[in-house]
DNA sequence: TTTATGCAATGACTAAAGTCATAGCCTCTG
DNA sequence: CAGAGGCTATGACTTTAGTCATTGCATAAA
């Protein structure tokens, strides 16, 4: 994706007129990811502005035991762990490339800074943002706290099917696994049961829906 | 607390000049709450921007089996629940007074939309609050997801202590099993757990930390 | 074709958390 | 002082999740 595209699809950026969005992506240098490659580590100081042009960064942190939590996969067009640049203080996740790689336009904090003081309105858009995060991550707690493996799974699949009745799963059982905050042969072992209760049926990593209902049942913990 | 030192306390609303905070707090109207009555419900819109007061307000999500996750607990001069003030959203959880009551100032949202174009700056400061807020879910999010009980217990009682060796716990067990995700026989237990293995001594009510370091270590599940 | 390699499936086992039931201890009140 | 109500403590049991080890399958490299 061109830098300038990338910028107009922030939610905290696309209000402003073109010659300040050049100027940002200008201000920027593209950095090229390999797969799995690091972006940045937790408790790390914040890079500045930093954007998806190809490929995927993964967000996550990890525990004492090296088990990882997957907070967010964001796509080109998208920013990346705007608190610390927002508040200065230093990430508090780290960030690596998906497994396809990726490129990533990094624009100092500092320019940054200077923008938002030049156009105060960035702000106001900006809470918008952080509101949409906190959201998501509101949903988290309450998904990790309130449900169990079995629902986080279902609900995994009605999102990766996206409405569709049968779909290819894109991700593997272990990125599955750390998305919804367990381990690899807990989801493969909760697939099989939810194939056994009839829900859904696997055909490869082809899986197909057969009963909607069920699944959004089980999804939101209401049993089945 | 009285209403123009409660709002002067409000991040986002500190650097206000005297005239626009008593503009505020003439705007708003004064509820009391009883222990334990509702202040909003989980999905309800926005009431504006509300303040606590005098007491303790606490913030909470219900699972379908009526399990409770507290989120945080909001003292005098804090704003409560800042996120549909900024987004327009619903509310993401519900509130209720805590167990002594409550007065809270509530001021309608257009009133506060009003007062957010007419001081942008406000936005800027704004995107501090929501920040803290969010560096404290995703404590939350990691304490829950890769830590114990037992662990996030430990890390409650360093928190509850306060520095002090020694103290009295002013939570039941059901509230502190509210406010680390768990249930209130498991709290007992574990208590008791942390006591037989010497790290606690307790007392009643009392608990008295007798092997801070490794009580520490438990808290980052650094095992013993 | 053979051989790695990565991933999935699954059974067996352990550990952690949650549930249920019971008993005991304060404190307040009649 | 007796009894009720609100908590805490604890044992027994169930369920859920996590760990370990093994097998099999597919694709990619030799």
């Amino acid at each position: 994706m061109e830098r300038n595209d990338a910028l107009r699809r922030i939610v905290f950026l696309r209000p402003l007129p073109d010659d300040v969005i050049h100027a940002i992506a200008d201000a920027g240098r593209v950095q090229s990811l390999q797969a799995r490659e690091f972006l940045f580590a937790e408790n790390a100081p914040c890079l500045g502005l930093v954007v998806v042009l190809e490929g995927s960064i993964r967000i996550y942190t990890t525990d004492s035991r090296g088990r990882e939590l997957t907070l967010g996969l964001e796509r080109p067009g998208a920013s990346v762990a705007e608190l610390p640049l927002f508040d200065g203080g230093n990430y508090p996740a780290s960030a690596e490339a998906d497994k396809d790689g990726a490129t990533v336009l990094i624009v100092p904090r500092n320019r940054f800074q200077e923008l938002m003081k030049s156009h105060p309105e960035i702000a106001i858009h900006a809470v918008r943002a952080l509101a949409i995060r906190m959201r998501k991550q509101l949903q988290m707690i309450n998904a990790q706290t309130m449900h169990t493996v079995r629902a986080r799974l279902a609900s995994y699949l009605i999102t990766a099917g996206n409405g569709r009745q049968s779909f290819k799963l894109a991700d593997t059982n272990e990125s599955i696994a750390s998305q919804i905050g367990t381990v690899r042969d807990v989801v493969s072992r909760t697939l099989g049961a939810l194939r056994e209760s009839g829900v859904i049926a696997v055909t490869g990593r082809t899986v197909t829906i057969l009963d909607p209902a069920a699944l959004s049942m089980i999804a939101t913990s209401g049993e089945v």
